[in-house]
DNA sequence: TCCAGGATGTCTACGTCGTATGCCTACAGC
DNA sequence: GCTGTAGGCATACGACGTAGACATCCTGGA
């Protein structure tokens, strides 16, 4: 109604025109904004401005924002590549850990969702993306010979140790933002002495954290561990 | 306005009187609604009517919600008992294992903040309820034999290994809400058949997951580990 | 006895959030 | 041309976290 006279539609096509969306475009500018700013801070608001568009559209492309994420989450998890046809199964779980330890330093704020967003869907009604990488491992491991359900015991046991892991890692990430030395020294003497005397004298070793050593520690174990006592 | 005539203020005084407020009983009424709805409808202003208050006071027992929640998984973590007296260490760390599991699943709602809370706190600012069991198993391990570095590997390697099974286990659990026997079977059904044929396969397996087994397997694992290649 | 000052709780208000509903526009196939 | 449909927009609602200004009560010193 009250069409005005004069004064008609100038600026309006120029700066909603983010172009033309795709749940791709939308995806990946949410992990943008995640990986920018943190996972509390991507709201479907600030993703739709982000794109030049209104924050309705979006639920064009998921049915809502848990969907989303678990869109952002399927994404980032579907850069794992398993080669299930590697005849030393050993060496390819180790490419896959090292691999998945280099998706979640490189997107640190997803991580939670990496781990936590499972625990809210049924393993059958996962997005295929995120399974992809379990049937393959899957495949791997019965080719080198386990059943299946060993196979299973397998996969579990190495995204257990991957998954906690990372969140290790990550930790120690946060307690140095940045040459922290003194900050984490003085956090550490806020500590009772009496009560932490043990966790006090550790900020040398806190600080020179190595995750790649500790990862590969880790594989060493279960590997280990998975010839001698098989599942 | 229009304040009518009759019926005037009853119904006011009483229900929100639900007696002295204390740091103990909002915590503890937070983990309630976590325990019983899910932590995402656990809002300052839902807690605050569970407790027949204004949501504002609940400020004057943290600082903001972020805090009370870190409080939640602070009181959850000390029911945590490690004795660090114990002269057999291995048999000490599966105790403190198999209490770690027990309290998530007891909260399972509460494992996301309990694994991934400390990402966003430095180590040296976390509460000191969640500091004292990394304390007492460093002083556990040194005890052992272990030099304070290699106490605090093996600490790593440990909840390393307990987020990622609790995580796992919990997954299990949301995937078999009842006796979901037929709904897996039925979820698995809509996978591409050419493309998951090994995990479509797996659905009895699936459903016959044994927590206390994986657990037990992957201490074996990491103990032994720990005894033929020391840290 | 009274009064000052802290601890505790409440009210109101602001800006932000997720999203239901309904409308508009542009183009596809007939 | 007409109609159906997909994409996008405007408006609106209820819930959220929390800042700031009060009110109430308890305590201990004068």
């Amino acid at each position: 109604m009250t069409t005005p006279p004069a004064a008609p539609a100038v600026e309006k096509r120029d700066s909603p025109a983010g172009g033309k969306l795709s749940r791709e475009r939308v995806l990946a500018c949410a992990l943008e904004i995640i990986d920018r700013e943190g996972i509390e801070r991507m709201s479907m608001r600030r993703l739709a401005r982000a794109l030049g568009h209104d924050p309705m559209s979006l639920y064009r492309y998921a049915p809502n924002k848990a969907a989303l994420l678990d869109g952002v989450a399927e994404t980032v998890l579907s850069e794992l590549m398993v080669d299930s046809d590697d005849p030393d199964w050993k060496a390819q779980l180790r490419s896959v850990a090292r691999q998945f330890r280099g998706i979640a330093l490189a997107h640190p704020h997803v991580v939670p969702l990496l781990v936590t967003r499972p625990l809210a869907t049924p393993l059958a009604l996962r997005p295929l993306g995120t399974l992809r990488p379990l049937e393959a491992t899957l495949a791997l491991l019965t080719r080198a010979g386990f059943s299946a359900p060993d196979a299973l015991h397998v996969y579990r046991a190495l995204f257990g140790l991957l998954h906690g892991h990372v969140l290790n890692e990550l930790q120690e990430l946060v307690d140095n933002p940045d040459e922290t030395d003194d900050l984490l020294r003085l956090g550490l003497h806020r500590l009772p002495l009496g009560e932490f005397p043990l966790l006090r004298g550790l900020a040398s070793t806190l600080l020179s954290y190595d995750g790649v050593a500790e990862l590969e520690r880790g594989l060493d174990i279960l590997l280990a561990g998975l010839t001698t006592a098989p599942p």
